[in-house]
DNA sequence: ATTTGCATTATTGTTGACAATCGCCGGGCG
DNA sequence: CGCCCGGCGATTGTCAACAATAATGCAAAT
């Protein structure tokens, strides 16, 4: 079994002493970057050893984490990052159409000349990555097309919601991009949503962002199906 | 300042000794059914007497309900019930269209004949309560055609933030339908609603949901500022 | 060789005591 | 009379030891 500081890799990690909530940061990064895959165990000794805060901050840390759904704390068997299925992906894309699509609605309606702006340059290099077949570019950048709409919507509710529903299926997310068809399918989307966003059409924004991401969830339920496959205490 | 004790009223509390999670929903519960209101101070001493939990459970109950957005944790100040202002309200009902307009959508495309006729016997029986003029049968059985839309839609996630998101402004929903002219007004709503998702028409049936809310809030956001209006520390 | 039972160990759950901080109350002073 | 300030009680934050439980490894028996 993966102990954590096996995987103690990059970061100066000299005992760092992580006060308090950020416990429940750094393990939502460990999660969302895959260093923690679903299924693993989170023991409080290791991430006590690897964070340098006390055990009460870590269960404290743990039991937030469960709260928000990406842990599973079972009764004397700990904390373990929680697998998703099929099912809850499914009910995962439901509730990021519902919420995503009025944040682009919202945006459409409200976005400042310059968030306007911005969308059009962030897309003119969205273009510019899929032209030259860079798949990390265009990763990052896709993550910022995104953010800039749900945060640039003015409700800081629905971006936190949404904030929580994407960590369980960030890695799959990047790695459903590094398909060159993939990614041009994917930017097509991001061409209507921009276009409608930019003539001011909220109901048209919605519904071309609620297309464009019910499209990319057909891609995320391959990955997953495939991961599901293989044997159970792999991933 | 009010403590807990003194509220202890008609439950049988003699000792229940509430093992673990059920703290957390009895807070909540208090808190949906006034017994908290907004501001009020948690003290970790009283929840422990008043529950028969530990303190340690007491503390885990409060944190959860921090991250679910129910009360407030300062620092060495402790837990109080948290105010929601106009602008929050404004965030929870956009996003109760998104949320609670998609599960009306997927009801009608997916709910068997038996929940489109008990969907339809509520509509009977909101129509009596109104010619009636009975609006404690009236909240009951909106409550109740709510709930049979979102938990229908087949779709837990979903109906889980609904939940939650509904916590915060129960009481104010409730006291906003002992006027009946807004008994009228929201009824209609749930006939257009009940109509399309009859019809099987999903589309019309998300449409006409997201106006009926829309139509509740402002609604609620007058009962907020009045309350808001009075003094800080009464509510 | 496989399985069963037992003892050991690793890990989590719980409790209690102690330290830190805040709010209040009363006294001193301008 | 009003204001500042220092102590005091109440409340929360922190920690370490202890108890309860599950996982593991080993040996013996069939």
């Amino acid at each position: 079994m993966a102990t954590l500081h096996d995987t103690q890799d990059n970061a100066p990690s000299r005992r760092k002493m992580l006060p308090a909530q950020s416990v429940a940061d750094w393990l939502r990064e460990g999660i969302r970057r895959g260093r923690f895959v679903p299924g693993q165990r989170l023991v409080e000794a290791d991430i006590t050893q690897a964070t340098g805060a006390s055990r009460s901050k870590v269960r404290e840390a743990l039991q937030r984490l469960e709260s928000e759904g990406l842990v599973l704390i079972e009764e004397f068997k700990g904390a373990s990052v929680r697998r998703v299925n099929l099912e809850e992906l499914r009910q995962i894309y439901r509730a990021r159409i519902a919420l995503e699509g009025i944040s682009a609605r919202d945006f459409a309606m409200r976005a400042s000349p310059e968030q306007r702006a911005r969308l059009a340059e962030l897309m003119d290099e969205l273009d510019s990555a899929v032209a030259d077949g860079a798949p990390d570019r265009f990763n990052g950048l896709n993550a910022e097309w995104h953010k800039l709409i749900i945060e640039g919507a003015g409700n800081e509710l629905v971006a936190g919601i949404l904030g929580r529903l994407n960590i369980p299926i960030q890695r799959m997310l990047f790695e459903s991009l590094y398909n060159i068809e993939r990614l041009k399918a994917a930017n097509s989307g991001h061409h209507a949503v921009t276009a409608a966003i930019l003539a001011g059409d909220g109901e048209a924004a919605e519904a071309a962002l609620r297309q464009h991401i019910d499209d990319g969830s057909a891609t995320i339920a391959v990955i997953l199906s495939e991961i599901g496959e293989q044997s159970p205490n792999a991933v």
